[in-house]
DNA sequence: TGTACATCAGTGAACGCGCGTTCACTGATGTAC
DNA sequence: TGTACATCAGTGAACGCGCGTTCACTGATGTAC
């Protein structure tokens, strides 16, 4: 039974957020539209008004379905890395990367369109979700480190989260003419290395 | 003698590049309008035209002048780390975050404006110049490791670039209602002081 | 099965706004004699 | 020192534009009987 098509959408909603992200990640955070988000769902810029009280509201919908999407792949890596601390650990990070990689879009809105996360309960619910997976995954991996010269927990998941972050700005998503020496999952990969290493969790001499 | 002040400015070309910066600053570069850098310079948008080519030429000087700051910053820091390959390394990290920290305005018009480098050659020359300094600290450090498992030198600039970016973008002008665990000058301390120790460049009982 | 009706997702016209940019102009400043 | 003149940094009015948002409306869809 084919979907029907007339005077009403079905699911405009939802079509308005994929025509968002796709603009969002095409055009940056910036270019963005809501009328032009409308065009390309077909619609007019007043439809947009019986589903989102505006154009942020369409931002932060966009940023909340990326934040739900990114919460579980962290869990689902996370989940394949168990019963190694380490190994969930490494997951974690790469899961990171290649969210920003394969949802292009759904990052910006998430990170760059300067939406807060404490814009509604809903999104900083999910996005506390989303960077909970790391901070349990650094918490277990502490648990290996002599208590003498362990950091925070929480502070390996800071450095960590800010590698993965500087690695997806700097050399995932080059600005244009920039080009990155190496590809970005090689260069998070070995810089946790390096990192973990540093921590005393990996062998020196490898 | 008191700088005249009457129908000609003086020296609106710079006066436009402050309000541009501290308009950047304040409303982010997505709320930067030409026409309220001339306002706030005392001026009408049209004489802005006398000086820049519009709106994207009056950013780009702004980036320009952050990069050549920026350039400055890190090789007096390279240079007061010197004879010692380690103390310049570490003191090009300290000096990246430190510039953010201190050139707010500066810093988004040249990372998170949408300027291309490659805009015109003197931009590109001086953010080489700026990136420069941490390749050459880079490579000085890597001599120092064993040749079987040091790391290619643009990699490890590549990291400690990452990381400090990174902890930028993510704890030192965090978003609102992100609150940082952590003051960003002691996470970014610690964090390379655990990627130097996984390079074999610091003890590891410390 | 057919009809009357309520619902509500869309239209399309209109709005006020601030933007970047252009243009002919003006009048202060600096210079030549 | 005074006058005539060229320069050029500013004005201010005007432009077209696309934006987000509002509003009364319309007509397709779903439901009650």
């Amino acid at each position: 039974m084919p979907k029907k098509r007339g005077y009403h959408h079905g699911n405009l909603r939802q079509a308005l957020v994929q025509a968002a992200l796709s603009l969002i990640e095409v055009r940056g955070p910036t270019g963005f539209t809501l009328s032009e988000a409308a065009k390309q769902a077909g619609v007019t810029p007043a439809a947009v008004y019986r589903h989102f009280d505006g154009r942020e509201d369409l931002i932060a919908e966009a940023a909340r379905q990326g934040y739900e999407v990114f919460a579980d792949l962290m869990e689902y890596a996370y989940a394949k890395g168990q019963p190694s601390a380490l190994a969930s650990f490494e997951a974690t990070g790469r899961a990171y990367l290649a969210f920003a990689r394969k949802y292009p879009g759904h990052y910006v809105a998430m990170f760059e369109s300067g939406i807060s996360v404490n814009r509604t309960p809903e999104l900083a619910m999910v996005s506390n979700r989303a960077h909970g997976v790391l901070e349990r995954a650094a918490v277990e991996l502490s648990r290996h480190i002599a208590p003498d010269k362990r950091p925070p927990a929480q502070m390996v998941s800071a450095h960590i989260w800010a590698m993965c972050h500087g690695v997806v700005e700097l050399f995932a998503r080059g600005s244009p003419g920039t080009i990155s020496p190496f590809p970005p999952e090689e260069l998070l990969e070995t810089g946790i290395g390096i990192y973990l290493r540093g921590l005393g969790l990996l062998p020196a001499d490898h």
